[in-house]
DNA sequence: AATGCGTGGGA
DNA sequence: TTCCCAAGCAT
């Protein structure tokens, strides 16, 4: 891509991040606890809905070594809201690990973070860039879409993370990959995107050309009445937070809450969402004396 | 590598 | 109302 081009739109996106930049509570710390947990609940989740639990959750659990302490279930009620309740679950292993191997300091190389659970390559970027302060691109899904769009034959026939590399700005890659996120958000949107007010259109090739269709998957999700097995899961882990003290229910009793029309035949496939809910850790089952009886994992 | 995994606000 | 979506990860 050409040197020049670069450095005016780094300019553009820069400025126009300067005066349109959004402020957020996890863009005012380096601490890497609290830079960690803004990115996991970032993972497929509205900035404005992280904005909203991230303190709370803080609160809760003000520290690495606090979150690693804690009895499991506290940790899942505490990701009440969120959604993809896996994150809580990998979340607190992860803070278990860095205070067992890691002398309770999360590791500032890519690669050692790239090793932790609930951490992947875009992840382990963002926390080595925004809490270590290093010169490495954060390659999410609205990055990926801004930089396809600026450069598209040479994300046609590049990794989109070699491209992503170049782009940085040594200096002000922390501003970079953030005004990236926001300009991506807001600017630069998946459909009807507006480049009529977009400060780069002048250097962007797919200027005033991005048609808003998107092909959605045509393979349905396993689901039962119609209803996801995804939205049923969240109902089961819901339906045990509000347990008081991690009480334990009984199928019977569980199914009645999250399905309408719950009926012994559909004990087997409720059988199996929990036997998945017991495989990730989210919640335990037991044999009671007369019942089947399920809690949140402690 | 295709699939599974939540949630609540907005179109 | 119904549908779509939003800072990925693990298997």
């Amino acid at each position: 891509m050409r040197k020049q081009m670069l450095l005016s739109v780094h300019g553009s996106i820069l400025s126009w991040y300067k005066q349109h930049g959004r402020s957020f509570p996890w863009r005012r710390t380096r601490d890497p606890y609290r830079i960690l947990l803004s990115e996991i609940m970032l993972q497929q989740t509205q900035a404005s809905r992280v904005e909203e639990k991230y303190p709370l959750f803080l609160k809760r659990f003000p520290t690495l070594a606090s979150l690693s302490r804690a009895a499991k279930h506290s940790v899942v009620r505490a990701w009440r809201g969120m959604g993809y309740n896996n994150r809580a679950v990998r979340l607190q292993q992860l803070a278990k690990d860095v205070m067992r191997n890691h002398n309770g300091k999360l590791p500032r190389a890519v690669d050692e973070l790239d090793l932790l659970p609930g951490i992947g390559k875009y992840t382990s970027h963002a926390i080595a860039c925004f809490a270590f302060g290093q010169p490495v691109p954060a390659v999410d899904t609205n990055v990926r879409r801004v930089l396809s769009r600026l450069f598209p034959l040479a994300s046609k026939r590049r990794d989109i993370w070699d491209i992503a590399q170049e782009a940085v700005p040594p200096r002000r890659a922390y501003d970079w990959n953030q005004a990236l996120f926001d300009f991506g958000a807001t600017i630069c949107t998946q459909r009807n995107p507006k480049c009529d007010i977009c400060p780069v259109k002048r250097y962007c090739p797919s200027a005033f050309r991005i048609n808003g269709k998107i092909a959605k998957p045509a393979k349905r999700e396993p689901a039962r009445d119609g209803i996801p097995n995804r939205i049923y899961r969240g109902r089961i882990v819901e339906v045990l937070r509000n347990l008081k003290g991690n009480r334990a229910l009984s199928l019977s009793t569980l199914g009645k809450r999250i399905k309408s029309n719950y009926r012994l035949r559909d004990s087997a496939w409720l059988r199996k969402l929990l036997q998945q809910l017991e495989r990730d850790r989210l919640v335990s089952l037991t044999n009671g004396s007369s019942a089947f009886l399920v809690r949140l994992a402690k």
